[in-house]
DNA sequence: CGCCGACTTGAATTCCTTCAAGTACGGTGG
DNA sequence: CCACCGTACTTGAAGGAATTCAAGTCGGCG
């Protein structure tokens, strides 16, 4: 699946068409948003915490990731995103973010200003409905975080966050949930699941040793996904089937 | 501030109208809403994961919660509720419902069928942004959640949900944020900020002999508000000044 | 070839949990 | 009015999961 700047729409269709029905003139309305295309290198910030960004970042192509820091300086990841995720849906109700955007891998994206993008949704109820499904997915899955962060131990807790983003790359069109390269260095990882780096070194080792991944370098598979799910307390009903 | 069966709506109207502008014909449409009203002890569950209900839940009296368990059976609560919350708006547009509601407090409620809700937004574009604000900063109390259990240490994590919970319930109109009742047990604290009732026992302690706040059973004074927020990490920003 | 970031390993420490009692309080019934 | 009972709260001591500190190793890239 590739997608060139002329239409670079088709990851953001592919998203808004899992959440719910588009007719041909949704379609075209999307396309005929304004745009501009950016790329962006791997950990660049796209939007910093604070700030009232005046456009909405479509994330076309690579990784990317939301993150808050405490005052002390701790960082904690709190969600991961695909290719056709809006990274700052709020910004259309809430102006000022309250939490920074950063790209994991290189990245293609589109700016689209916020206000065509309200429009555009004000007249397309079925946009309206697919942003609005998103924008409730989204809090499902912080809801989880939550969950997984405060009350699972660090093996499950590692192993929840691999049965997610395999599941929603896989959703998100983007190949295997059995095998795929994993975008984020085990830094990324502590950080996402509030453990220290030595310490998810030692449990992805305690995983494999296990029998229930193989990992070469980024690459990881999942041997047995009925015991990772089980290990992991992972039920992807939370993901609603569209993320 | 006493509401009655008659005027059911005041909670609800008065979080909307902080969330965005109404005018006359927006609060007599609220007002027209169907509703039931129902009265809950304390723990009582109003909504269970898993299944679909059809009204939506506004909680005009009392405290309720949020919550998630584990396979294990670790529970974690993910979020405290205010009157004037609606406890399931994302059954708007997601059927099944991922997480458990229940009340703390005994509770009076409102129950509006889900449909009479949404063509109510449908029809009032004020109503409609106004729920959607609350969705979206629904959603940033939940990241700052993540940050908290995932990145805090237990005091910090502890100051911190007293500082939220003191900030949302002035917000929303409930009497002063430097003393008030803590509804929850030490039980449903340890459940919030993911740890052992025995520790949270021992962090409240600790801050009392901080002089950050004093306690008398369920009643709590923040005393020195400056030095909380410090130890908290606590900017409210994150509330958007609607919660 | 050498350097830098990512990853790995080991040992010591610590924060929080677990286990095990107990105390205080509010409500209930005699 | 008071004894009783259950729930919430409190305290102490021991144990453990994860962190911190301190070195490495590995691999890709200039």
């Amino acid at each position: 699946m590739n997608f060139n700047d002329n239409d670079p729409f088709g990851p953001l269709l592919q998203k808004l068409a899992r959440l719910a029905e588009l007719d041909q003139g949704d379609r075209e309305a999307v396309r005929r948003l304004p745009f501009r295309i950016a790329h962006a290198h791997a950990r660049e910030l796209l939007i910093r915490e604070g700030t009232a960004p005046t456009d909405c970042c479509v994330l076309l192509e690579g990784y990317a990731c939301r993150s808050k820091s405490t005052g002390t300086g701790a960082r904690q990841i709190l969600s991961f995103h695909f290719a056709g995720d809006i990274l700052n849906l709020q910004n259309l109700a809430l102006p000022q973010a309250d939490h920074d955007v950063e790209t994991i891998s290189p990245a293609r994206i589109a700016w689209i200003p916020s206000k065509a993008l309200k429009e555009l949704a004000a007249g397309h109820p079925n946009i309206n409905d697919a942003l609005w499904r998103d924008t409730l997915v989204d809090a499902a899955i912080f809801r989880e975080w939550v969950l997984n962060v405060g009350r699972r131990d660090a093996r499950s807790r590692i192993a929840h966050m691999l049965c997610e983003f395999a599941a929603r790359r896989e959703a998100a069109g983007l190949g295997s949930s059995r095998r795929f390269d994993l975008p984020m260095t085990q830094d990324q990882i502590a950080d996402a699941t509030g453990l220290t780096p030595i310490h998810v070194n030692r449990m992805l080792q305690a995983l494999a040793a296990d029998g229930l991944v193989s990992r070469d370098r980024r690459n990881i598979e999942i041997l047995d996904w009925d015991r990772m799910r089980a290990v992991a307390g992972f039920d992807a009903a939370y993901l609603h089937a569209a993320a």
